[in-house]
DNA sequence: CATGAATGAGCCTTCATTCAT
DNA sequence: TATGAATGAAGGCTCATTCAT
């Protein structure tokens, strides 16, 4: 009977629950720790090249105690790609909220969430999308599916944008989505194609600009001019060599 | 006697030549096998994951085998992907050649060779667009200039679509052969976002025709309506999940 | 309770002292054992025979624990031959601190102290002045720059037996430090050209005779007659072959 | 019968013995061409350290004709030190007999020639005194008889000169061949010990005057005064560090 | 005789994982 | 919980040796 130990058993029951949420705070922080340590060790070396010896000692802890936060090597990999992958949803959530009403700037939106966010954690954007094949079949199986998850918003946008007959009736909705994120991907893998001054935002502006020329319906042109017409100024610029 | 002796010299010398060249054309079998074996192998792994024995007994030869036509680990992976990209620049050349004097024919062309390859090569390209990071300094670079090159052809043609007043003069050149090589080398590593009958033809296709619809000018969308319209009756066929 | 507190914070440091300690204690026992075992298996081949899973498997410890300990192979040659190094240091020390003032008692010691320890250590005796050539530059220059600090104690005892006019003035002190060294060292490699029932005390006998009889003055000849002329019932026995 | 085959068969025997001596000639020249590039090769890296195909390369002949010489790598060295050997024997042989009769004059003749072959075969003489270790229970056998047989003309003139009552009566002939073998060979091994001037005419008189001056019969000391004070003007020249 | 391509056992070293403390 | 010493399988690479030509 819990009444029994009166208010000692409270306290103490109160007690325990502090203590447990004061263990699910160390753990939090830390998972993110190796977390971190991982996309910093892994960058530019790939997952395979990084011992877990070094991953323990760039996230200030032992060995041991990684295995007691995570199954094995693997499964670090896969919650910092799984990380990456929240961190993306979530961006593209926030950021296509904000965009408001008009389904082709949230669709933009989105394009622009995902692309700072893989410029923001280019490494381990490199390690999401260049390492996976050296996972494990299941793990591989997890990281399509969570990849599938952040195509749903860019091609929910689309639709809409379809339905309100703002783009041509021949644009292929799944592709357009499915292009918006390898494009957004592409960045984290192969931004050095770009000249040393461009950035992400001119990225964005240019890939965004090419898709929306191929599927806005031209009567919607003038009404995204600026969209399409992308810096009107720098006309001509080139970017890639 | 002159003549014996001569014939003889020449006899010997002929010896020598022909056993020059019978080593020639066996390293290069040997040399074949063993980067045939290593796609094989690397298929979904990656190379790091694949051990020289056990590529030597996937190759037929032995280790030590390898090390004579290859300097090392790294060597053959640096010629696994050398190979592919040469692969792809001799199929472009090919197929843009006979693509004819139209230079948005000879663009899609180009792209269309460059996509039949990482069809066919699939796993040499996930070996080459997804291992680049866990190689040295110096092969990582020589990878990169080879991927440039490869984007010559494109640009070029993209070039004289832009010279002939084929293309809307806000189009970036650029980012077009950029783009197409980019999604050229997606198939390889993404097409398993595509349903199973989707196929190298229908990708080809439909992102030809997005890009196209991009940097067309209006006036020329009736000139290549077989391509900016690809399977006309298909009219919103579902591609990507 | 301050006491408390204290106490406990005074127990814990004082565990994490004894828990640093018993961490030096063992690191100290395995780097032995491994020495030992070491200078056991690389007697009479050589380090370049012994394989580092032979040397973990006599040391009774795992391979990579060796690694832990010493940096790699060469290291723990290199770590033998100095432990012989600091054994003969230390030997020559004591004994020619208990051979009380006179100067070429000391040198005899110091001498005699040299041939026990590479009798007692013949194996890494042989180690040591054999296999240097098989290490590296660095290396190398360690071992030699070990080797003359030895010769130090004997040169200075000579210095003073010169300086008390006990010595002819045409005596190399260096030469004659030199040789005693050398002969000392001899005792390792070439034993084996002495009759069984030779051992290292009438080596050490032989030899400071031959020695002494070279350099000493004749006016000190009778003072030293005990190391003159050892073992004065055996004279003429034979010692080489 | 022989002369069944007349002339011709005379002459297809002369053939035979003229192209068995060009084999012969081929063979020892080819055999040469190995020892001396072996020697070149382990020069400060231990024969472990030298492949079979570097030897191979540096001696200009292929790996296979090196088995057909030799019966593998370790008659290699066994060969190239029997050649040091045999030099040293042949040296000592003709510069002792050039010595005259003296046998005191002999045996420093002796010495010097011992030292003289270490001095010019550095290399081969480090191989032969550090590497016997790695050879086979077999192959050190035959170095240490080849060893004791260079002993011989020393421990002979020792004999002669005790005989002619030029030592004094309680030297250890044995040993004082010993120790000249000992002294010659580690200006091989040890010579970085001394000043970079210190040449080998200077070891050898500095070596040869400390022994002496031990074993010589003071009675003798006048007349081997040339031979007791080398470099008489020079007195206290400090030799090694 | 001579060649050198081919072999494959074995070496040094690393590192994912475990477990006693 | 947390530690890090310990393990040992496995990997890249070398090289002594063989043998078809």
């Amino acid at each position: 009977m819990p009444d029994a130990a009166g208010g000692t058993g409270s306290a103490r029951a109160t007690d325990d629950r502090v203590a447990q949420e004061i263990r699910d705070v160390r753990a939090r922080w830390r998972t993110r720790q190796v977390l971190d340590a991982a996309v910093r060790l892994m960058h530019g070396s790939g997952f395979q090249a990084v011992s877990m010896q070094a991953l323990a000692k760039e996230a200030d802890v032992s060995v041991g105690l990684i295995y007691s936060y995570f199954g094995g090597k693997e499964d670090v990999v896969v919650a910092v790609v799984l990380d990456l992958v929240e961190q993306i949803r979530s961006a593209m959530q926030e950021r296509m909220a904000a965009a408001g009403a008009d389904p082709v700037e949230r669709l933009v939106a989105g394009f622009a969430a995902y692309c700072s966010v893989m410029d923001a954690q280019r490494n381990a954007g490199l390690l999401t999308y260049r390492q996976s094949g050296e996972l494990g079949q299941q793990a591989r199986l997890r990281l399509k599916e969570a990849e599938r998850v952040n195509l749903g918003p860019l091609r929910d946008a689309a639709q809409e944008a379809a339905d309100s007959a703002l783009l041509v009736d021949t644009a292929d909705l799944d592709l357009l989505a499915f292009d918006l994120m390898i494009l957004a991907q592409t960045w984290a893998l192969k931004h050095w194609h770009f000249p040393d001054d461009y950035d992400v935002h001119r990225y964005v502006a240019a890939q965004a600009a090419t898709l929306l020329r191929s599927v806005l319906a031209p009567a919607q042109h003038e009404r995204y001019r600026h969209l399409i017409h992308p810096r009107d100024t720098e006309q001509g610029s080139r970017t890639a060599p």
